[in-house]
DNA sequence: GCCCAGGAGAAGG
DNA sequence: CCTTCTCATGGG
């Protein structure tokens, strides 16, 4: 088994990074990494703090507040090589950014910000495939996250191709534009996808026109231009479409608001719940190039801690 | 039975 | 341009 290490990684904690409603294939340890399938590998990923290896096993749950302080560690990731992880994981896991930065810099503008960061210290937005980002997404809206995960491993152990096995486990492929293009939505059934089976067929249509290229030339466009040409797929809106630019073309000022970030907008920012115009002006203004990240900080802050409960 | 979930499309103004 | 209604599905 090929195991890669790196040194001196930070700001990087397994839970706050796949356990945040960014993906949907990884699932936990008991160990407290993670499993997934993504970029047609199939990997092990964990985190071990150099201070929390001197503290007590009893503490050794990655993401508890008091004993994580986003310091250094090392990440290891079992079942790939060096060559993998230049070639696909230091992007997919977005190790080129000083998340330390970033956080500082978010954490001066309000004091809001600064306690959702602190609760989500590791935060890291990946660099997923767009397709599989687009398909996720399009399943998500209206949908609850243990639900979406169902129906998405659902849809790859249907009509996915085996990538590989890891701790006892199988894992498919997600099905690509072509094979969904010609699928009906009766095919699409056991998946339990609900009217969003037809948007997903219409769109796998769509993108298999012109061989996906416009999907995988959106990155390297302006973002009005790549968000325009993802508003022009069945079953994306404005929520779903900034979804795929921020968790799948690293495009961070990208600003996805929805249930839970309008309650945090309405009920710790003082803005009008329904005022949705207003809230993305307010995080373009005020967050600025940044304002993805600090969406995810405030996502998780308001889905897991209970603040506003 | 009701309400809700990482919303969007369609119809009506 | 805006508002409202409807769309499957499963869990609480």
């Amino acid at each position: 088994m090929n195991v890669f290490t790196l040194e001196n990684v930070r700001d990087f904690d397994p839970d706050h990074i796949f356990d945040c409603g960014q993906c949907f294939r990884w699932t936990r340890e008991e160990d407290g990494s993670y499993t997934g399938a993504a970029m047609g590998r199939v990997v092990n990923v964990s985190f071990e703090p150099y201070a929390k290896a001197k503290a007590a096993p009893a503490d050794a749950r990655s993401g508890n507040a008091a004993a994580y302080d986003g310091g250094a560690g090392t990440l290891r990731i079992e079942n790939a090589s060096g060559e993998d992880f230049e070639a696909v994981w230091r992007d997919y896991l977005d190790l080129g950014l000083d998340y330390g930065a970033v956080k500082r810099g978010l954490a001066a503008k309000d004091p809001v910000i600064a306690d959702a960061i602190r609760a989500g210290e590791g935060i890291r937005i990946l660099k997923q495939d767009e397709w599989e980002t687009l398909v996720s997404f399009i399943i998500s809206q209206n949908n609850n996250i243990p639900r979406i995960k169902k129906c998405v491993e659902s849809l790859c152990d249907l009509m996915g191709e085996p990538v590989g096995e890891l701790r006892g486990r199988r894992f498919s492929s997600l099905p690509g534009w072509e094979r969904l293009a010609e699928a009906s939505e009766a095919d699409l059934a056991p998946c339990r996808l609900g009217y969003r089976a037809k948007y997903l067929i219409e769109t796998a249509r769509s993108v298999a026109e012109d061989g996906a290229r416009k999907l995988y030339a959106a990155k390297d466009a302006e973002l009005g231009e790549a968000r325009e040409y993802l508003l022009s797929l069945c079953g994306v809106g404005p929520k779903v479409a900034n979804c795929i630019l921020l968790f799948s073309m690293r495009k961070y000022e990208s600003f996805p608001i929805d249930v839970w970030v309008r309650r945090v907008m309405s009920a710790l920012y003082g803005m009008p719940e329904n005022d949705m115009k207003a809230m993305a002006a307010f995080a373009e203004a005020h967050f600025g190039e940044w304002g993805g990240i600090a969406q995810q900080y405030l996502f998780r802050y308001v889905t897991k801690s209970g603040v506003l409960k």
